[in-house]
RNA sequence: GGUCCCGUGCCCGAGUGGCUAGGGAGCGGUCUGCAAAACCGUCUACGCCGGUUCGAUUCCGGCCGGGACCUCCA
């Protein structure tokens, strides 16, 4: 197989040829734990972590994934809440880890975090300066003995290589400065690599007095620490192609003479935050603005109620986790993705398709052995259609991760499961097959199913649990006790014994008012959430 | 202002120089005490204007519209 990658380096996909045979170093930029994380964060982390899921069928993976403890807004905040920085981004980072658990994105190999490399970062900028790729400048904190700031000297570099990642040239940048330049840099694009401490701020002894390591220089120290000067894949958000990852290839190539830093660059495009759904709305009642992380979102005024949500954790509290994971990897990782109510409902209701079949397979299974027989695929395949979703998945997985793709693999075997359950696969294949055929069919077809959700990490629990959280979740969310929808289903039970049909649609009906669907079959009456 | 990306059917969303993914919603059908689910059918699209080509939604140019980055940001 060939895994092909774009490259964010040269624009173009390439041909993914681990530094060492069977082994892949793959380095994702983590959260800064201030505060808890949006569906932005969701994204990066579902995507990097349908990744690594598939990347590992065929590699060894050491994923590396840092946490940010030490930075500005940590100390900030910190500060507002009385709280020690680190206490406070431990908090955030639990709960970070606790979301992440929620959307099945496993833990990487190596968590490390800023504070605990300060040895190794401190080494780094000395290393840096020893080259003369770094230069110190006097404390601006105006306080006697401050010690020093440390620069990156960005002029030093070969500006081209500089600035190959972000696709932009030096008089773009140079062009487009919108930011009051420090008079102290020899040069507007000079970056920090090691900043004094303030009284009172959190910081370790270091050659240039207290002071905490600058934004860029962890993510060069960390990544060589774990993965070496030189390794497979970097990641993050497409927000960090500049200044961080150009920050971070400069300080890594620089310390090192030019040796690549990692051979691929990915990044994955954003989240747009919504309001519920504009349309249709009067333009005027729509705004923009600028929420606590830096995200730009559209709200309409006065529907606050509607469901403004933002944290990962505000959506769970209303859909499953399932739902908001197939919705992030319903589009391309490259593109950008607009979140509103509508779209996780209507992922909620694909979820719901595919746990249903799954839900169905399972009691067909349990009702019939199978026997051997013909496999799905030559059951299913037509003149000019082969029926090969796991080939099919596959192939969309190699070509950069095409998971729109794979879900339409996987929607494939849904179909044909529901076409088996319900006897008739006729209508497709012209050809009527005994029960115990179609268990060795569905049985073949489970484990092709599990294959993809092992990959996609949707549809990987039991089918009742994921139903029955659905469903308590929709009631909540709707305000419905669960205690009137079991009495109104007694009630259609009574009704439907004692042939009362009235009396059982009119219990139908008020199910109905409170968004339940009742469903009879053969396993007794199921509800749902309309 | 500079750089870059995007514009697919009611909606979301893949993709391709000719063979027209997939899903959600709507509608019709099969099934069902009623209904739902499921399956089948249906709505058969590629912003606009030129150019290249036997042929463009797909390549090139222009225009219109939307977005991102240049500053903390996943």
């Amino acid at each position: 197989m060939v895994q092909r990658i774009f490259s964010s380096m040269t624009r173009q996909k390439e041909e993914l040829v681990p530094l060492r045979p069977g082994k892949l170093g793959l380095y994702v930029c983590g959260v800064t734990p201030y505060d808890y994380s949006h569906v932005g964060h969701a994204r990066v982390y579902v995507v990097f972590d349908t990744v690594v899921r598939w990347l590992r069928r065929d590699h060894q993976v050491t994923y590396v994934r840092n946490f940010t403890d030490v930075e500005d807004k940590i100390i900030k905040r910190a500060r507002e809440q009385g709280e020690e920085p680190l206490a406070l981004a431990e908090r955030f980072a639990q709960a970070y880890l606790e979301d992440m658990a929620a959307l099945a994105v496993g833990r990487a190999d190596v968590e490390p975090r800023v504070s605990t490399h300060m040895a190794e970062i401190i080494e780094f900028v000395r290393a840096l300066e020893d080259k003369g790729f770094a230069y110190r400048v006097q404390s601006a904190t105006g306080v006697e003995g401050a010690g020093f700031d440390v620069y990156f000297r960005v002029r030093k570099m070969d500006g081209a290589r500089y600035l190959q990642l972000s696709g932009r040239t030096l008089e773009d940048m140079r062009a487009g400065a919108r930011v009051a330049v420090d008079e102290r840099k020899d040069d507007p694009l000079d970056f920090a690599l090691w900043k004094s401490a303030k009284p009172g701020e959190i910081a370790w002894d270091s050659p240039w007095g207290r002071g905490r390591p600058g934004w860029h220089i962890e993510c060069s120290a960390m990544s060589e620490k774990h993965l070496g000067v030189s390794f497979d894949i970097h990641g993050g958000g497409k927000d960090l192609l500049f200044p961080h990852h150009t920050n971070e290839i400069a300080q890594s190539e620089c310390r090192h003479d030019g040796a690549v830093m990692a051979r691929i660059w990915m990044h994955n495009g954003f989240v747009n935050v919504e309001a519920s759904d504009t349309s249709g709305v009067d333009a005027d009642l729509v705004e923009e603005i600028t929420d606590q992380q830096g995200q730009r979102i559209k709200v309409v005024k006065m529907s606050k109620s509607l469901g403004n949500f933002f944290t990962i954790r505000e959506v769970l509290a209303r859909y499953t986790p399932e739902a908001l994971r197939t919705l992030l990897l319903s589009t391309h990782y490259r593109s950008p993705i607009a979140f509103s109510e509508r779209l996780v409902e209507e992922a909620e209701r694909r979820a719901q398709r595919l746990h249903e079949t799954r839900r169905r397979v399972r009691r067909y299974l349990e009702k019939n052995a199978p026997e051997e027989g013909p496999s799905l695929e030559t059951v299913f395949s037509r003149p000019g259609e082969h029926f090969r979703p796991l080939h099919d998945f596959a192939e969309a997985m190699e070509d950069d991760f095409n998971t729109p793709k794979a879900f339409a693999a996987q929607n494939e075997l849904l179909k044909v499961a529901n076409l088996l359950v319900d006897g008739r696969e006729q209508e497709l294949t012209g050809q009527k097959l005994k029960p115990a055929q179609r268990a060795r069919l569905l049985t073949e077809w489970t484990r092709a199913m599990e294959q993809l959700g092992a990959v996609l990490g949707v549809g990987e629990r039991d089918a009742e649990g994921f139903l029955d959280e659905q469903r308590a979740l929709g009631l909540k969310t709707r305000g419905v006790s669960a205690d009137e929808v079991r009495r109104l289903l007694d009630e259609r039970k009574a009704a439907k014994a004692a042939k009362d049909f009235p009396r059982a649609d009119a219990a139908r009906a008020a199910l109905g008012k409170l968004g339940v669907e009742v469903r009879d079959t053969p396993e007794g009456v199921e509800w749902n959430i309309a």
